[in-house]
DNA sequence: ATGAAAGCGCTAACAC
DNA sequence: GTGTTAGCGCTTTCAT
C-alpha cells in the first residue's frame, strides 16, 4: 500500500486496478501519512534545517532562499529556526540531534555548546557552521574573509581622503572586520581612536543611534563610517540625516554583505560583497550527496562594490582593483 | 528511565542513586531522545509552524519574532517554512497535516488547496489564516482592513492637494487596498486612471522599476504614489531618486505595514500601521490553550502613521484624526 | 522500587 | 501479485 502511495507502484508489481482502488480510498479518507512514524521508520527526515540568528537582517532571508532552492531540487524540505540567543540556539541544535533534520546550517552566532557541535560531527550529520573557523572545530565551516573585507573597505575610505573613520559594530563582535579596519588605518599611519569604534544593537535603530552619537560631538566627529553590515549602514544613513549631515558629501558610509537593500537605499550603499551563501549551499549538499568537499574550512573571498555612499564614482574603480591586489598578502 | 530524564523522577518513585546513575550514563553516551519516536508516541510535536510567503519582506520577519516569543513562553518550538508558490505552500501544509506541527499560521498568499485547509479544520489543528476571510473558510482568520487602509492613505494624499495619485501593487493582488484607493478617489471626484495603477514584483527592485516607468511619461506622471507595502514603497523611493525626483517635494509616497524599515528610510515613510501580528498570535495561542476566541474572522484596524514622505508635518496631524473618524462608516 | 511488554503509524522484507 | 509481520525509539501500564 505504501508502495502505491509513494508512487512506486508500477516499478514493483501492483496491478493497476488495485492501485486505483488504493488511491481513491486514500483520497476518500483524506489520508496523510504520519510524518513521525515515517521518519522513525526510515531513520531520516528529508529535512534541511537552517538555524539563523535573526530574520530582520535581510541577508539571512536571501541565504534561506538559496538553501531552499537547492533543497527542493533534491526533494528535501527546508526548515528555518530562529536562534536569537544561546538558549534558543541550544534548543535548535538539540532538535536536529534528535533527528528532526538530516542536515543543518548553523548561522547563529552564539555557539553555546561546543559539545553539541561535536555530536553533530560524531553522528555524521551533514552540517556547515558559518563564520566560526579555527577553534579546533570538527565541523565544516564557511567563513567570509572579514578581515580582508574590513581592510578593503577602510582602504577605500582612506584613498578617498578620509582620516577620521569610525567603525560601527555589533555588541561583543570578536570580529575580523575590526582587525582589517585597524590594519588599514595603521598602514596609512592613522592613529586608531577608541571612541571612533562604537558597539551597538545589530538593528536599523542601533545603526542610527550609534551614528548620531558619533556625529554629536563636533570635535571628534568622523567624516566616514565603516559599518559591520548593511543593516547597520542603512541605520547610519538614517542617523546621518537626522544629524543634518548629507551622505556622501558630509559623511561617507560603507556597509557589508551587499544585501538587496544596500542597492536600493538612499543613497545607494557602497558595500563589501561576497558569496557566502553559494559556498555554504554547495558545501552542505556535497556532504549530503556524499561527495568530497574541497576543504573542511572554506574562506569566501570579498570584493568592494562601489555605489554612491562614499562619493566615489565608477571611474575611480581602479582604487578597488588596487585594493584587491594589495590584499593578497 | 524516561521518567528520570524528563525530570519527573522524584515525583514518582525512583531512588536518588538510580537517578544519578541514569543521568550520568545518559551524559556519557550523549544520549538525545529521538524526536520522531517521541512525537509518534505522544501524538504531538510541541511545534508551531509559520508558513510565510517570503522572508525578504521584513514584515514577516517581525511577525515570526512575535510568534516565537509567545511560543517559548508555552514551551513550544517555532518552525518557519517559506512557501513562495503554490507547490511549496501545498507541501508545507501537507507537512503540518502529517503531524509535524501542533498548530500553524498560514501567511502565504496562494491558498492552493481549499481541501487541505478544510482538513486542518477537521482535524482540529489550531490554525490561523492571514488575510483570507470570507470565502466560506472554516479556519479562523485574521485580516487587516486593507480597504480602509487604502482609503485613509489615499485620502491623506488628496487632502495634501494631490490629484494624480498612482497605486503600485503586487501582481494578481485581488486586494482591498486598491478598492479603498478607488473609493477615496471617487469620493473626491477624481477619475481613476487605469495606467496609474501598476502591478509589479513584490520586491524593492519591483517598486523601483514601477516608479520609474510611472515617472517616465511626463504627461501622465503622478505626483503621489500609494504603495502596496513598505517594501514597494522603499523601492519607489529609490525609483523616484533615479528619475531625478525628490521625495516629498516632487513626489509623495505612502507605504503599508509600518515595518521597521519604513521608519529608517530616506525620507522616513508615511505608512498605514496595524497590529495584525499581535492579533494573530493571541488568536492562535487562545486556540492552543483551548480558550474561546472572540470571533472566527477578525479584522484588524488600521491607522495612518505620518512621517516625511508626503511632506505633511506632525502639526497637520488633525487630517489624520479626521480620516480616522470618517473611516468608521 | 524496578523490569517487562505493548503499541504509537509506518515501511521493508518475506512468505504465500 | 498480494497479505503478513517485525521493528524503528519511545512512553506508559502492568507485573513483579
Amino acid at each position: 500500500m505504501s508502495l502505491v502511495l509513494s508512487g512506486r507502484g508500477d516499478q514493483v508489481r501492483v496491478a493497476a486496478a488495485t492501485q486505483r482502488r488504493i488511491i481513491s480510498a486514500a483520497k476518500e479518507l483524506d489520508y496523510v501519512p504520519n510524518y513521525a512514524a515515517l521518519s522513525l521508520r526510515r531513520r531520516s527526515s528529508n529535512v534541511v534545517t537552517v538555524i539563523s540568528p535573526s530574520l530582520e537582517n535581510p541577508f539571512f532571508a536571501e541565504a534561506i532562499g538559496e538553501v531552499q532552492d537547492a533543497a527542493i531540487a533534491r526533494k528535501y524540505s527546508t526548515n528555518v529556526v530562529i536562534a536569537r540567543n544561546v538558549t534558543e540556539e541550544a534548543a535548535a541544535i538539540a532538535h536536529v540531534l534528535a533527528g528532526t533534520a538530516d542536515a543543518v546550517i548553523i548561522a547563529s552566532r552564539y555557539a553555546g555548546d561546543e559539545g553539541a557541535l561535536r555530536q553533530l560531527a560524531t553522528r555524521r550529520i551533514p552540517s556547515v557552521v558559518l563564520q566560526r573557523r579555527g577553534e579546533d572545530l570538527a565541523l565544516p565551516s564557511v567563513s567570509v574573509d572579514l578581515e580582508l573585507g574590513g581592510y578593503i573597505a577602510t582602504r577605500h575610505l582612506i584613498a578617498l581622503g578620509h582620516r577620521r573613520i569610525a567603525h560601527i559594530t555589533q555588541h561583543h563582535a570578536r570580529d575580523g572586520r575590526r582587525n582589517g579596519y585597524l590594519r588599514a588605518l595603521c598602514e596609512a599611519g592613522i592613529a586608531a581612536e577608541p571612541n571612533l569604534i562604537v558597539e551597538t544593537d545589530n538593528t536599523l535603530a542601533g545603526g542610527s543611534a550609534a551614528t548620531r552619537s558619533l556625529l554629536t560631538k563636533r570635535s571628534t566627529s568622523p567624516t566616514a563610517i565603516f559599518a559591520y553590515n548593511d543593516q547597520l549602514a542603512c541605520g547610519a544613513l538614517h542617523g546621518a540625516r537626522r544629524s543634518g549631515r548629507r551622505v556622501p558629501d558630509d559623511l561617507a558610509v560603507v556597509g557589508f554583505d551587499n544585501t538587496v537593500s544596500s542597492a536600493f537605499s538612499t543613497p545607494e550603499l557602497t558595500t563589501v560583497a561576497h558569496e557566502r551563501n553559494r559556498f555554504t549551499v554547495e558545501m552542505l549538499f556535497a556532504m549530503i550527496d556524499g561527495a568530497p568537499i574541497p576543504a573542511l574550512h572554506q574562506t569566501v573571498p570579498v570584493t568592494l562594490v562601489i555605489r554612491e555612499s562614499c562619493g566615489a564614482t565608477a571611474d575611480k574603480a581602479h582604487k578597488r582593483k588596487k585594493g584587491k591586489n594589495d590584499a593578497k598578502r
